[in-house]
DNA sequence: ATGAAAGCGCTAACAC
DNA sequence: GTGTTAGCGCTTTCAT
């Protein structure tokens, strides 16, 4: 390459990196030749001496809407750069999901998006010690690397401001059963520490009833089954994520009772599936564009040399659709 | 690392790399400095001379559920080699995807797999002349490169054959409206021909109603509005995916109409959507964990050495729920 | 069976 | 402003 142009390899890789000192007829001469041969410079050379122009996404898998919404924030604030998002799958299991990450550090990656993750904030600092980190869905604020989350607290509120502004009192609601040791900063738990929290604001205490099973359809069926063979069963059931909604509106059926008539029902995400006219899940909405926009910033950012920890967090809306009405109107 | 095993760096390389000509001794002292360590070796560093130990995927976006079967089957084969998984967005634009690629290639990935690429046979054989590849969902057979599709033919035949036997011959299909240049070898395009030979095959000749959208709901929905607005309306729509299913069943819900009551639906790909209760679409199912488990097992094999050219093909099965009917039912 | 040495394709530091 | 050089952390070849 360097050959073909003649001039030195240090100025070729000075016209690739916009660097300075590269006269503007060394420059062109060095870009024709790229031009003329197709010349891509190897990353992992460039990773061996410098940076790798990636950054790596950490997440349990893809399939999620949610997820994909993220992607698309990320990808799009990272095209201006030189940067490209390469994502890897962590799989649902402690094991898995380190073999994953170690994948990504071996691969020198300059920076990291972790969605989600399953492992713990100590050990997320000591990866951010080596490479720039973001976590995205953990409301856990170390000074070691940035955090993205959804207002979780102000999205269940309006949740279950709603649910009660139509009358509801007996609202039960479905979580994820998650490991005790980190669960603080975990979205269940803040989820279902609001629900508890506005029911008890408003009187309501007696009436609470929360099912710990996961935020999958699966789970959210399993937890509407428990619900209903309650006696008297809620009049509305706040799941604590759209497919555990959708689970939920599969017991349902099967029962034989009728959405919103007989019972009201909300999730909390707005996958795109929520909207869909068959399903017409009341729900709540979190940016993912937004926040994927924002983590890749984060991340430029901290590849440029900031050192100190951003925590930023987007504010969610309520989207009421035609799963939720007053008690008893059926 | 060497030092501290008091080994040169040839001697843990090749422990590494489970090379002969070591002794167990040696190997026992590299294995327990490895450990003590920590240690982890630059994928970077290997790649240059010899492997990533990486597979590249690129697929237009994360979020579909049908690729994320892919992927669980992928990840599960390659599970047993030292190799990872990691995925690129390619994006619905050439442009896009041809800049994913690079950034794989870039990477030294040791193989590639390419899910439903827009990018045309050429261009896919001068990549897989550098590094091993197969495609997966598109219909062409290319001595250079593996190939992994489900059969569509057999898939539309079943769909059709079973709307005929309920009574149907008012059927319309919904495909999408691609680059004529090389769309022999796409999905769409083979599901609409099978389309119209078994509908002329049944002496429905005059019935064909073909509206060229996209495979996406948006798509669906126009698709299904077009053919709404025509008199006599189908009795049957054969939507080419799930996802252009679910627009035509929003469609039909807007317009009042009730399936299958007045109108019979059937999607393809068995998504996990289609399962749901308050969708119950008749689909057909390809079974994606086998083919990602495929795509595994032919790459690896490509890496090996294998230089001659595998194509694979899945048979479908028919998935029957509650959106088909006989016509004229409601 | 083991180690010394060369070199993969770049970047960074320095000399000119 | 440009070229020369050293070396990133591995793998590979070739002595020993």
């Amino acid at each position: 390459m360097a050959k073909h142009a003649g001039v030195s390899k240090a100025a070729v890789s000075k016209v690739i990196r916009n660097d300075y000192g590269v006269s503007d007829a060394m420059r062109e001469r060095v870009r024709r030749a790229i031009d003329e041969l197709g010349y891509r410079p190897q990353a992992a050379a460039r990773a061996l001496r410098g940076r790798a122009f990636t950054i790596g996404v950490l997440m349990r898998h893809i399939g999620i809407p949610f997820y994909a919404e993220i992607m698309t924030g990320l990808v799009d604030q990272l095209a201006e750069s030189d940067y490209q998002a390469i994502m890897i799958q962590g799989g649902t299991r402690d094991k898995t999901e380190k073999r994953a990450l170690d994948a990504l550090i071996d691969r020198q990656v300059d920076g990291i998006l972790l969605i989600a993750p399953l492992v713990g904030r100590t050990q997320v600092e000591q990866v951010a010690r080596e490479i720039p980190t973001v976590v995205l869905g953990r409301h856990v604020r170390s000074p070691a690397y940035d955090s993205i989350v959804d207002d979780d607290r102000v999205g269940s509120e309006l949740v279950m401001d709603h649910l009660i502004a139509l009358g509801h009192r007996r609202i039960g609601h479905i979580t994820f059963n998650q490991e005790q040791g980190r669960a603080a900063e975990h979205v269940p738990r803040i989820r279902a520490e609001t629900y508890e929290r506005v029911m008890r604001d408003h009187g309501f205490a007696d009436e609470i009833a929360v099912v710990a099973t996961s935020y999958s359809e699966e789970g959210g069926y399993d937890g509407a089954r428990e619900l209903l063979s309650r006696s008297p069963r809620p009049t509305a059931i706040f799941a604590g994520s759209d497919e555990a909604a959708l689970g939920v509106l599969a017991a349902l059926h099967e029962a034989g009772l009728s959405v919103p008539d007989d019972i009201s029902v909300v999730g909390y995400d707005n996958t795109r599936l929520a909207a869909h006219p068959n399903i017409a899940l009341t729900t709540v909405n979190q940016d993912g564009v937004v926040m994927g926009r924002m983590a890749g910033r984060l991340l430029l950012e901290r590849i440029e040399g900031r050192t100190s920890a951003v925590h930023f967090s987007v504010v969610p809306s309520l989207v009421v659709r035609r799963s939720t009405a007053a008690p008893g109107s059926g």
